[in-house]
DNA sequence: CGGTATCCGCAAAGATACTG
DNA sequence: CAGTATCTTTGCGGATACCG
């Protein structure tokens, strides 16, 4: 990686590239994370190892050489990590680190303030089933999740994600689960009408836009398991959920 | 803070500017305030409207050109809101509207992680009072407060500050508080010690690098509100807090 | 498949000068 | 103080070529 010196990047910083300079915390944190697609590329692990291959699809618009320049900053930094699988796979793949795996409440509050942009519909989008995997996380209600334990099978526009519901836990992972207790296929504009409770699950089954296999039943329920809507606010906040609104003069 | 979810189609996306094109939460979001610098600015105006000379102060290293165009552009998305104090003030402020104040917990989930990284000391790098004041906020433990009703007059490097505590909500902003309970003078880096627990009260006050007038007895316990050092990561998550770690193939 | 390398055009960022 | 205007430099996007 060329790196070119200027006073203020020569310092020994995550990647050698321009630093904003702050002993501050959110501006270190932008040091590392804070270029273009680099938090897309962190949202795109997080549904699990991903070949390059995979990640470039993921990431429409960002040519093979900056998504190799952007996973060899984050390696540097110890964000991602490079593995080759076992055989018989053999195929090199990128998973996020601890440190990596640190950044979930970050991309997960941007997806819940973004999440009210949504309603402006742009022509040229792309819309993609994983990504909105990562939506479901941000929305996970774990109130509403205690006590059950549950495996589903997500079907969607083609692609397989499977979830594991385990006391207020959620985990979410590509490729289908063993013995799950509900298969749910359908495509994105359905799944997204059922959880955002725009479109009820006895009508997309009726019509068909949705199908489920072993434990209709279960449906329901999971679409209560994600806070969408006016709901989502009560998600807001964190360990600063109490210091909204400072003082103004 | 009550978040408006109401349908904001009437709102122009950051056109002409580059879009990431993905009809995803996070993606939005970023295209609102991915850009180099903005969310520095929000995390400025998150301690109180400020004018454009402070803002530039504030962000040392942007450039007025650059500054006047992110605050057009924040304006424009409703993020900021422009406006002119009345007599005898007179001057022009930005302050963050309802919108705006919704990324409060992007940027406290961001300084969250990036704290992590601030043990390295990088020798050029800047320090200022109310970077740290976000800080205080985004380490703020709620349930460590409860009960607590208190108001802080905090002198750091000349600069003032007020912190207000009730119930288990905490206020910071610009000035000095009317009838405070403490008044702490330091240094930051004093001060930083003390919240991190590097530095204990006693020390400090004996070595005379911080006095407090007005209840020195605060002292301790307004220290031990902030989470620092290994108590952090009890406050992440937010509504995800219990979706961590992925299933991993 | 899993990348690296290069080149080019354009947009964004940085630096600085200047004005109401 | 509150910005605009202008110029230079850097980064990004897109294409393409090439290699293990």
């Amino acid at each position: 990686m060329k790196i070119k010196l200027k006073d203020r990047t020569s310092q020994v910083l995550p990647q050698g590239r321009r630093s904003y300079g702050q002993r501050c915390a959110v501006a270190r944190a932008l040091d590392y994370v804070g270029e273009r697609w680099t938090l897309l590329l962190v949202r795109e692990l997080m549904v699990g190892p991903k070949r390059f291959k995979d990640l470039f699809d993921g990431l429409p618009g960002i040519g093979t050489n900056l998504l190799s320049e952007r996973l060899k900053g984050l390696e540097e930094a110890g964000i991602v990590s490079r593995r080759i699988l076992p055989p018989p796979a053999g195929s090199t793949v990128y998973e996020l680190t601890e440190l990596g795996l640190g950044l979930e409440p970050v991309v997960f509050a941007l997806g819940r303030w973004g999440h009210q942009f949504l309603s402006q519909h742009v022509p040229g989008e792309i819309w993609k089933p994983g990504w909105f995997m990562v939506a479901l996380r941000a929305t996970f209600r774990a109130d509403k999740a205690a006590g059950i334990r549950a495996r589903y099978e997500l079907r969607v526009d083609g692609e397989v994600f499977q979830m594991e519901i385990a006391g207020d836990k959620l985990r979410v992972a590509q490729g289908p689960p063993s013995d799950p207790d509900m298969t749910l296929t359908t495509d994105m504009r359905t799944f997204v009408g059922l959880v955002s409770s725009t479109v009820s699950p006895h009508d997309a089954l009726r019509s068909g836009k949705a199908s489920v296999q072993k434990g209709p039943q279960e449906l329901r329920r999971f679409v209560a398991l994600f806070a969408w809507g006016a709901r989502l606010q009560e998600l807001e906040g964190g360990g600063a959920r109490h210091s909204q609104g400072g003082v103004r003069r």
